[in-house]
DNA sequence: CCGGACGCCTGTCGGC
DNA sequence: TGCCGACAGGCGTCCG
């Protein structure tokens, strides 16, 4: 479900009510997550206080004095923030009981999100340790990207969403990004000239820093914590709209499939 | 090393 | 109405 947009947007909306809350119960109904929540986690975290919370990639960091616990939303993933008496409903499979009023509550349909336990630096992790740069990180330059781009055959759609590359960027994002910055999809990656990753690099961040303002995309359930939908479908120029006008040439908007995934594309506006 | 396919899950939607 | 396949905002792993 969620790309950078969404997660910074979740981000947003849990960090007031979680941090320098005391964590004083952790309830695990359904420990089959993408991987397994650590058996140790609920007796690492009970106790502490959340010293603060950020964002790497599309993960999201938990502080403690005692180490950090890192939560990935997978496709269907969300947090809310609820009554710590609050029944849970199918997919609510874990609450973290804050202050012991309210609750942090994990919802996950698909259970393909994840929460691991760093007891060390977690940029160490080994899942984060190999990432790309933050879009918005002077690292993530025209130069970088073109760079890394020397000799690739993939088509610049799935070389953008490969974290390795830069991180926060999926399937919605990719595509309205390649739309934005006029360059097909299919694209080899190593077939495009410096000048028009400058551009890239630019829609990129505009994009996404667009999205944020409107608190996300919202397709089908997405949402903050505090039950409010993000707006920014309302501003997606070519994901979804497949045989609908383009809005810069109204030629209709095409669907292709790239790696198991569907792109949108104009064929007059994108090369 | 690279690129492509697969699998992990459940829910929803469209077509027949 | 019911069934069935396709598809869904991610990503690690495996294979050639």
């Amino acid at each position: 479900m969620p790309e950078l947009p969404e997660v910074e947007t979740t981000l947003r909306g849990i960090a007031p009510h979680v941090v320098n809350a005391q964590l004083t119960q952790i309830r695990i109904r359904e420990p089959r997550l993408r991987w397994p929540i650590p058996a140790t986690l609920a007796e690492k975290l009970t106790g502490e206080t959340v010293t603060g919370m950020t964002r790497r990639a599309k993960y999201l960091l938990f502080h403690t004095r005692a180490g950090t616990m890192l939560l990935h939303l997978g496709m269907s993933g969300s947090l809310s923030i609820t009554p710590a008496d609050a029944l849970a409903e199918k997919h609510d499979h874990v609450d973290f009981v804050l202050d012991g009023v309210s609750c942090l509550r994990f919802t996950d349909p698909r259970r393909f999100g994840s929460l691991h336990w760093c007891d060390q630096n977690p940029l160490e992790h080994a899942l984060l340790k190999d990432l790309g740069p933050e879009p918005f990180a002077s690292d993530f330059s025209a130069d970088y990207l073109y760079a890394v781009s020397r000799g690739r055959r993939i088509s610049i759609k799935q070389h953008l969403m490969n974290a390795h590359v830069v991180v926060g960027v999926g399937n919605i994002y990719a595509s309205e990004s390649l739309f934005r910055a006029g360059i097909h999809p299919a694209r080899p990656a190593g077939r495009i000239a410096i000048a028009r990753m400058t551009r890239l690099v630019d829609e990129v961040r505009q994009v996404l820093t667009e999205a944020i303002a409107q608190g996300g995309t919202t397709l089908r359930d997405f949402s903050v914590g505090d039950g409010r939908p993000g707006y920014f479908q309302q501003d997606l120029r070519v994901y979804g709209r497949k045989d609908q006008p383009c809005h810069r040439c109204g030629n209709p908007v095409r669907a292709m499939r790239q790696g198991q995934r569907a792109t949108y594309y104009c064929p007059t506006c994108q090369h």
